[in-house]
DNA sequence: AATCCTCGCAACCGCAGGCGC
DNA sequence: TGCGCCTGCGGTTGCGAGGAT
């Protein structure tokens, strides 16, 4: 027995959304509130897929969204999480207040892609280009900083990694318990660098005989990724904002930010 | 002025995980 | 425990706008 069609296809407008549509998508979500996606159409009078309904509302309609070019310091934290966490578009927006994982997706495919090649920098693994692979294409994986763990092209994983840092106040408190990888090798510029970023990330290697599931998303927990044999830990920003970017003070916790799923939402004007 | 080409963005699609029954 | 539905994610596609020829 197949997978049931999301929507009644023969039934269902599809391509670029009319203001109408916006107008009875935004009216209905006022009324009743987001969710129930699937009876959604039916109930606000839309001839759309719910999905559709949903990734209308998600990425262009919602009254938090950020619109605009991105800032330099967006796309210096854009770069920063896509080194950490890869193509995991939704765990990058949850740190950047207002935008989304589809507008970040795309912006990083066509502009951060393309400034990095030209800074030489591999978009991928995030080393320079001609240190991704020699003659005989064996990687040159020099470890560079705690922040900057790429698993997915290390040749070894560490026996036990762990990285941990405090709640958004950037102060300079790390630890680092590491078979192969270790900070060691990092100027002091290097490491005022890497505390640039607080990521509220932890990486440990995934216990044996457990099985843990590809990606798992607990809304009382972590977030957790099994990279390789690592497993990826991003903590659940309880107390984290990252709305000092926007002026706001450091560590202060907006409540207007935090989002149902436990990531951050941005709920303010830019003025206000 | 017309046509072609490129780029950027919105939207679609398939899949996987969570959750309730 | 298994099954089916719902939701969310990430890759891909299609189209419109603007620039080049």
């Amino acid at each position: 027995m197949g997978r049931l069609p999301c929507c009644e296809k023969a039934h269902t407008n599809k391509g670029a959304w009319t203001k109408e549509e916006d107008d009875r998508l935004i009216h209905y979500i006022r009324v009743h509130g987001e969710g129930s996606w699937r009876s959604l159409p039916k109930a606000a009078g839309l001839l759309r897929c719910g999905k559709s309904c949903r990734l209308r509302w998600m990425n262009y309609l919602r009254p938090d969204l950020k619109r605009g070019n991105f800032s330099e310091d967006e796309d210096q934290l854009i770069i920063k999480l896509h080194s950490l966490l890869g193509n995991k578009w939704s765990l990058i927006a949850g740190r950047l207040p207002g935008r989304t994982d589809n507008e970040i997706k795309n912006y990083w495919n066509t502009h951060i892609k393309r400034k990095l090649v030209s800074e030489g920098i591999d978009p991928q693994t995030h080393r320079p280009l001609n240190e991704t692979s020699d003659k005989n294409g064996t990687a040159k994986h020099k470890p560079t900083a705690p922040t900057d763990l790429d698993f997915r092209n290390a040749p070894t994983v560490p026996k036990t990694v762990s990285v941990t840092a405090p709640p958004l106040g950037f102060a300079k408190s790390e630890s680092i318990e590491a078979g192969n990888c270790t900070s060691s090798g990092m100027t002091t510029d290097e490491e005022e660098q890497q505390h640039e970023l607080n990521l509220e990330l932890s990486i440990g290697i995934s216990s044996a005989g457990s099985v843990e599931s590809k990606r798992k998303v607990d809304s009382n927990s972590d977030y957790r990724w099994l990279v390789g044999e690592a497993t990826v830990v991003v903590a659940k920003p309880t107390a984290v904002c990252l709305c000092w970017q926007l002026g706001f003070q450091r560590s202060e916790i907006c409540r207007n930010c935090e989002h149902k799923n436990g990531l951050f939402r941005y709920s303010r004007g830019l003025s206000s």
